[in-house]
Formats: C-alpha cells, structure tokens, sequence
DNA sequence: GCTTGACTTCGAGCGCACTCGAAGATCTAG
DNA sequence: CTAGATCTTCGAGTGCGCTCGAAGTCAAGC
C-alpha cells in the first residue's frame, strides 16, 4: 500500500475544490503546508484527502472559516487539544441541529405553499366552478 | 379585524430583519412598494408579513436574490403565473431536499469525528492502559 | 416652538469565501 | 530540442447579501 501522491490538479478533482482554493486553504492554514515534489510542486496524500473531505463537512454545515482554522490549529498543536477540538465539534453539531430543524420548517412551508398553488390551479382550470353550481344529480363529486 | 399597520421598525422587529435590509428589499423589487402614511413613512401590513416571512425561508434554503427577485416578478403578474411559480417552487424543494440529505450525512460525519476523539481521550486518560497489561482478577472490566 | 428621535433617499462600504490574472519555472510528448 | 500544458507565488478582483453613513424631513412630548 503505496501512499500514492497526486498533482494538485488531479486531487483538486477528487475532493471537488479548485486548485485555487486548495492553495489558498494551504495560505491560512486550514492546510498544513503539503508535500512538495523535487519541483516544487504539491503532491497531496491520502491524509490530505481526508482532511479536506473534512473540512468540507464543516463548510458544508455552516462553520466559517475563522472557525476551521481555529479547529486546524487545534489540531496542529496535538493530543493535548483532543478535547478542546471534541467539544468545539459538539457545539457545532448542536448548531447543525438546529440548522436541520430549520430547513424541515422551511420545506413544510416550501411544501405548503406549493399545495396552495396546487388548489388554485384546480381552480383556474375550471373556470365555471368558481361559483357553485347545481348540477343534475349523478353529476356531482 | 383591522388591518394594523406598522412602522418600518415594529416590522423589522416582528420578522427579524433590520431596516435597512427591508428597504433592501422593496428597492430591488422583492417587495412591492410599500404603502405610505400622508407623512412618507412605510406602513406595513399583515400581508407584508407573511411575504416577507416567506421570503425568508427561501433565503434560509438557499435561494439567491436574483431567484427570489423572479419570483416575485412572477407574483406581480398575477394568476396567469401561478403554474410558473408552483414549478419553480418544486425544483426549488428537490434542491432543499438534497440540502437536507447533505447536511444529515455531514451531521453523521461530524458525530463519527466526535466519537473519534471520545475514544482517543479514553486512551490518553489511562496512560498505563495505552499497551493492554495483565490485571488481578477482580479487578477486571 | 423646540428638542429628540424615527423616518426618508442615495450611494458607498463591508465581510466572506473564494477566484483569477500575471509572470515566470518546470514537466511531458513528440 | 521544442511546444504546450501545468505548476509556482503574489496580489488583486469578484459576487453576494447585506449594512451603513450622510443629509435632510417629519412627528410627538414638553
């Protein structure tokens, strides 16, 4: 199991980032500084996809990058700050709740609204219904 | 049941937004021109309310100002776009839908990294136990 | 009538998270 | 050996969604 080390361009592809956003992560240290190839160019490791696939989740949630890089400092000072990271990560996760709680609101009320178009389509369409009509019986329903 | 109209910043406090976001958002078309006492100031009413309210849970899914500025065009132009506008609303949900998903596999991913770190301060709290060693019996679990 | 504070319009400014462009070095295929 | 793609650093630019400041008008209490 060889730590296959790829170009910048091809783990940009794989973690679905852009190569300039890769070195500007690198630049404030979300990132600690990457592998370099004798020319100088990055080779990113498995350990860097994880990382980033990480780093991902937490953008993805909300959490800013002020944030992350306090959590990447955290991180590079060691053991020591193993619990100072889990708890910033259970704070967050309570904030991501309730983020969750929220969209599921907003979706009901997205949900709503669609349901109130809905019901004034029906109407639209049958134009001769607006007003209640008698009809022969065994027309109705 | 009277229509009780509000100040700009009795509204701005009853939907949270500030005042300056409100007239934000009549300038640019995401409200329509708000009605005036004989003074100028804006007068808002219940039915601005649960726009605006409505406004906000598409802002809190996701949706750009631009998409929100079309749909509200699509209101202005009255029924004739009703379809349009339950259509737009249900791309928009799958879009909330995958968002609820993502954010749900990120919560899963964070918790995994919580665990992750709870199983490591396990360790470093029992520094003797780091390499497994032989215990008197009675002493174990 | 005067003060205090809320309102008006207008355009400018801000913070965030990228995103890009320029200029030059290096790698790869033919 | 050469062309063209890809990499490097650095600083500047972009788009979004507000957010604010300035300068002036209006309203309510004393």
């Amino acid at each position: 199991m060889t730590s296959a080390r790829v170009s910048i361009r091809d783990f940009a592809a794989s973690v679905g980032l852009n190569v300039h956003t890769l070195r500007y992560y690198e630049r404030i240290g979300l990132l600690d500084p990457v592998e370099r190839a004798p020319s100088g160019h990055r080779r990113y490791s498995a350990a860097d996809a994880t990382w980033v696939e990480f780093l991902t989740r937490l953008r993805a949630t909300g959490m800013s990058i002020r944030q992350m890089q306090h959590f990447a400092a955290l991180r590079r000072e060691g053991e020591a700050t193993v619990r100072d990271r889990r708890e910033l990560l259970e704070a967050h996760r309570r904030r991501v709740e309730e983020q969750l709680a929220d969209l599921e609101a907003s979706l009901a009320a997205i949900t709503e609204k669609i349901q109130h178009y809905q019901a004034l389509e029906a109407t639209l369409e049958r134009p001769a219904a607006r007003v209640p009509v008698r009809t022969r019986a065994g027309e109705a329903r």
